[in-house]
DNA sequence: CGCTATTCATACGTATACATATGATTTCTT
DNA sequence: AAGAAATCATATGTATACGTATGAATAGCG
């Protein structure tokens, strides 16, 4: 019974501030910052860095397959996948067991891409840590990942 | 140096699941599909319910500014308003003192659709911690403000 | 005071993000 | 096996999000 007697407190003023939907659109908005910061050269977004990072690791993938690994829609991975096979960072077949579907793979230059722009993935993530020890980036990581 | 000798561990993969940036981004899709869901009936976004929230309690605000205080560059917030301004829940004016500025304010409409909207915000980010004890989601708020 | 720099709001282009609709194809059910 | 249900990819429309450019107005400086 806090702040209820004699009207001390503001009264659970709604405070945007503290909102966990704004801190999260917050916090979102400078990992991308700091994201395109760190790869300007390789002229990639966070999304379509997402998309070629799975397809390296799995090699081949439908394309909505591709988007629930990425956690994109059918709409978001299509509109994703279109910019970079017109970049010629993958390519598309017709998956011959399954006629709706395409199956997608990085290129010969994807791959280049890939191997060259993944590693500074580790940097990124780090310089969005940066603001927390260790031990706390632990903690974080491990809350987040239950909000997801 | 652990796993560096004898090869036992992967080498350091890259795991896009455990990246900040990615598990904010889902963590953001999350608290924006529970705001949609909970606030339905009301036909507004988070960014114009953030908008709403700081004009009910400001009073009144030039448009950029009230930007800088919702997170939202001059072109973003400019979509916003002209939104709001177009549903007739914000009204504006020119600044008389500074020639520049559109002074923004609630309507009469908009003091009502705050009012009866922004309790609601508050279910909002408990249904988004959820997943957490109260107290980790103290802790989490706690860290994730550093990262903003 | 006058010139420069900054700020403000708008406009345009690109890229997520998602709802909804559609047609093609496959899977499920009976 | 035939019809119903589900999945796949695409398309359209709305809404952030931000870079960049622009013209108007103010602020800052010599």
């Amino acid at each position: 019974m806090s702040a209820k007697k004699a009207g001390k407190i503001a009264k659970n003023a709604y405070r945007l501030e503290d909102q966990v939907g704004h801190l999260l659109r917050r916090a979102h908005q400078r990992a991308t910052a700091i994201f395109l910061e760190r790869l300007n050269d390789a002229d990639i977004t966070p999304t379509q860095f997402a998309a070629l990072a799975k397809l390296a690791d799995e090699g081949e993938l439908s394309q909505n397959h591709l988007g629930r690994l990425t956690a994109m829609d059918p709409a978001t991975i299509q509109g994703v996948t279109r910019r970079l096979r017109a970049r010629g960072l993958i390519a598309g077949r017709a998956d011959p067991k399954d006629g709706r579907r395409t199956l997608l793979r990085l290129s010969a230059t994807g791959v280049r891409l890939a191997k060259r722009v993944i590693p500074k993935g580790f940097g990124v993530s780090e310089g969005v840590l940066a603001p927390l020890s260790q031990a706390e980036q632990k903690r974080f990581l491990g809350l987040l990942k239950r909000l997801t």
